[in-house]
DNA sequence: TTGAAAGCGATACCAA
DNA sequence: TTGGTATCGCTTTCAA
């Protein structure tokens, strides 16, 4: 539902070339006003050696602050190097260095917005850290095999791996290649760096939440069945609900999407009344978010006719139409802890695996029904 | 309300380190099985060459299946290359050849999923012409200046622009050293290389559309101020009602995201019927919808009492509650052009400014209310 | 058809 | 405190 054959049809192309004077504006008389460029060739550290006439050595030293160039000479290269425009050639660098700054981001589709949510995260952090993403896949489906092998080929400093369960390939290849991982959002079923939300912990308090409120027959939308977020979810959902008396949960098939959650939905309000559970929990909030439009549109009303609780936060769900209960991850400081994991065994220091849990908070919206108050 | 402060929240860790004796079995026994690695280093061209004998320039080139290499020879050092489990550097690779392989690419804020989608296309058709892509930035506000100095650092091929404005920095430091950009659902107003949907045909064609089903009384809520592309389709939309011999439609302030479509929405409900528009058109789907949501909380029927039309024709429009009539743009076929155009410039080959306009397709769906059926 | 050698740009080591 | 120089891995003349 996400990637449209588009591309064989609207092939109506106009082209509007712009009048040639203006054309020569930009490829000729470029100013470099703002972003000065020696002519011909960018400067490099020899040549900005030569300018200076000092070694080239003297000039890697200068730039990079080391102490023992003298204060004089530094500020001397270090002000001939801003009127150069000079740009240290992170290339050449990574070839010497060994480490290019380079992270690849294996990302899941973008048919659930959580992806898209950690990807601006992540964004965000590695800018704080000073290193680069590389965008290596997104959307269902497994990552293809030339892109994987950029991971070697560029000599990435380290990956970090959203999707549900279908990059194991990349992970493979960085396991095979030690080259640092650790899975977002996932706990891995292989031994593996990883920082995720206490899934469990989370499945349990939403369990709690619908029966402190009254519920005594929730249903479970599953996620995809490969991932282990959303069977720790379900797992411990249900597992809370048996243990205080209830009968297993009925569950039903998702998947990652909002249609998923729709034709579950659909399937739910098909059900004789007296079948039907008075509480259904998404294991992804946008599985809960197609769940509730197929409820609305079958008339059932949330929460009043039956309830509905998420998990993951997003922001479509806290807003209307949804105004979702939910389970919210931390995102940003599993992002930051993500790239902490990495950044240590970036190092080249060899560290043991650990999975760093954090705990999501119970967001209460309005989508649950509050049927039977405290005291 | 995309990036939450969740940082300095949720900080409850909880560390779990694996047994020992296997944290060992990772870091020590690991199986070169599916990814065999030279024990130590990497293997290289020289390593390889020396292996089979011969010197480095014959193995790079049998390794490009250079022709005036003996077939015999090339075979045998495939051969060796694959079983050593051999990986170009690619850093290496850049740092001679002057081309990194590298494109950058600037998306706008995740709180409109049209950039997610982008962002999908775009690194499947990366992968297809052998790109790698690297993230700049992802968000609202603009580019960092430390991360489009990463355009210059790696010294990337050319750099693909989605974001709707804010993004000037990067696009000025691209022109100023001859890096090629392209410009995607986005016309530019400096000269620049661009592949967009052609707005003003689509806000005609909705603003057509509208008039043939009967609507008298289109309101606009507009997207960004500063983006061309919502401009363009209010305009084109605005000048075929006058045309028409309608009022210019009321504009109401909108944005990038659901929140502000809701907000015009809730503007929109609560006028006076008298004054009430007969149709919304949201300059983006994102828009629509927070109106629709609006309308509908407000006790008003879509398209019953109020008909609403989008533009983008990302997935979650077309789907339920929404089932949004749009005029959708052809996002696969905008990406691959944008490649093309992309491509066409890193030969180096200096080629004149163009701006490419594809059509896009108006999508009957349900929001429209038809009251005077043609005929 | 193949080999030797010169870089690409930056860093780090060893001298001075 | 600074200067030479080797090196990272690969490509590409220029010779043979």
């Amino acid at each position: 539902m996400s990637a449209k054959p588009y591309f064989e049809r609207h092939l109506e192309i106009k082209v509007k070339e712009l009048e040639p004077d203006h054309a020569d504006d930009c490829t000729l008389k470029r100013k470099p006003r703002d972003f000065p460029r020696v002519s011909g060739a960018r400067p490099t550290v020899s040549s900005l050696a030569r300018l200076a006439g000092v070694a080239s050595s003297t000039v890697s030293r200068a730039l990079k602050g080391d102490e023992r160039i003298s204060p004089a000479v530094r500020r001397r290269i270090a002000a001939l190097a801003a009127e150069a425009g000079y740009t240290p050639n992170a290339l050449a660098r990574g070839l010497v260095g060994g480490r290019s700054g380079l992270v690849g981001l294996v990302l899941g589709p973008v048919s659930n917005p959580i992806y898209a949510e950690m990807m601006q995260e992540a964004v965000t952090e590695a800018e704080r850290r000073g290193l680069r993403l590389m965008l290596l896949h997104a959307g269902p489906g497994p990552i293809e095999d030339s892109t994987a092998a950029a991971l070697l080929q560029y000599r990435m400093d380290g990956c970090l791996i959203t999707s549900a369960g279908l990059s194991s390939r990349a992970a493979a290849i960085c396991a095979a290649n030690d080259v640092p991982v650790v899975m977002l959002n996932r706990v891995p079923k292989l031994h593996a760096v990883a920082v995720s939300c206490d899934n469990r912990a989370g499945g349990e308090a939403l369990a709690l939440h619908l029966l402190e409120t009254g519920h005594r027959r929730p249903a479970i939308i599953m996620g995809n069945a490969d991932t282990s977020t959303s069977l720790e979810r379900a797992e411990a959902f249900a597992t809370a609900l048996v243990e205080a008396g209830l009968e297993p949960p009925r569950r039903f098939p998702g998947g990652a999407s909002h249609a998923a959650g729709f034709a579950a939905g659909q399937a739910i309000a098909g059900l004789p009344a007296r079948e039907r559970p008075d509480a259904i929990f998404g294991c992804a909030d946008i599985l809960a978010m197609g769940a509730m439009d197929a409820l609305r549109e079958a008339g059932l009303r949330v929460p009043e006719d039956i309830s509905v609780v998420g998990f993951d936060g997003i922001a479509a769900a806290a807003a209307a139409p949804y105004r979702m209960t939910t389970l919210s991850v931390p995102l940003s400081a599993m992002i930051a802890r993500g790239f902490g994991l990495l950044a240590e065994r970036m190092s080249g220091i060899p560290l043991p695996d650990e999975v760093v849990l954090l705990r999501g908070t119970l967001q209460r919206r309005g989508t649950v029904r509050d049927t039977q108050p405290p005291g």
